[in-house]
DNA sequence: TCCCTGAATGTTAGCCACTAACATCAGCCG
DNA sequence: CGGCTGATGTTAGTGGCTAACATTCAGGGA
């Protein structure tokens, strides 16, 4: 059952997931959520650095930056990094993307909330400034490469999420393709 | 010199810069700003909706979708946003592009503001998404190439903000052409 | 010049996200 | 069973931001 920490995490995010569904995500407090789970409100913060954090969490940012270097380095920084990044995507079980969805949902509903998730992605556009680089590329070139790729990404994803659409893969698919034309 | 509230919306934008530059941005609160230009806290959000908004304003919203407008429909969307925004800023005067500096440095240098520079960005990229539309561009296309050309943009502006290159424009060249290859 | 009307500002009160310092409690280890 | 450590509670506070209502000021008409 994992430690008392954990279980304390998880029953916050399920509380959290409720609220969110019922009365949306402006409308409930950190207090509600975690009154919800039978704990303080101090406790919420220790768990999730912010409110936002409970949807913007994105962990697969080694997926990504690994997926990125096992491209050829004689493709352009941009192809690299958007194949990279539907590799990364693909390895994702159905029950995770299900996940992800529901949480998209909700960030794409919420302003505010679309902003977080810009900020949440500068890790990972370091990961993929570090992949890059790596192999050689400027640094300027990678920062502005992931950059591009990231703002088409979470586009993406947003869009997708609010459809009845199953298939991610494609989705991203035909994001990356307006960046990188030659398919991958 | 303008009515009342345009001298008041000056002094408080001078002594939110004159405190940034002292103390940094996260260490200077509203209340401080307004002090110091002789105001209350609550006039200081009647002038401004958000602390943010003293440094992520974009007044350029319609040149860049006049800009692209102009761009011939033959070119792919990427292409033609690109093209457009370049003319859009090339259009400022110097002056401009100092201010638009000091400003962008202390955006560059502060996370959460960073944040908010791009959902800022929001506005712009449904400027771009309309003017694609409006020559035929499908709409999942027109967003995601507008999303994938403001975060490279952005992304470049942060950059050079920090530099000591007077090039504004070839900055931008520069970053643009890492998305679409073509000179324009 | 004086007034007077509406815009600009002030006052008060409050919510929420988030943080810090310190006290308490629960569970596992020997 | 006793103690030690990590998880939780308590209290107190800051800062961004909003709402309802009172007050003052600026500028145009008489």
């Amino acid at each position: 059952m994992g430690t008392r920490a954990e279980r304390t995490r998880e029953r916050l995010l399920a509380a959290a997931m409720e609220l969110f569904a019922e009365r949306g995500y402006d409308a409930t407090s950190a207090g509600q959520i975690a009154a919800r789970a039978g704990v303080t409100e101090m406790t919420f913060f220790r768990h999730f650095p912010s409110k936002a954090s409970l949807l913007v969490e994105d962990p697969y940012d080694p997926v990504i930056g690994a997926a990125i270097r096992r491209q050829s380095p004689d493709l352009d920084p941009i192809t690299r990094t958007a194949r990279g990044v539907r590799e990364a995507w693909r390895e994702l079980p159905p029950p995770a993307v299900d996940e992800v969805r529901v949480r998209l949902r909700i960030v794409a509903q919420t302003p505010t909330l679309r902003a977080s998730m810009a900020g949440g992605t500068a890790a990972t556009e370091a990961v993929i400034v570090d992949a890059l680089t790596s192999d050689g590329v400027g640094r300027f070139e990678a920062t502005i490469a992931a950059a591009a790729v990231m703002g088409a990404l979470n586009t993406a994803l947003l869009e997708w999420s609010l459809t009845a659409d199953d298939d991610l893969g494609g989705a991203i698919d035909t994001a990356l393709d307006i960046l990188s034309d030659r398919r991958g």
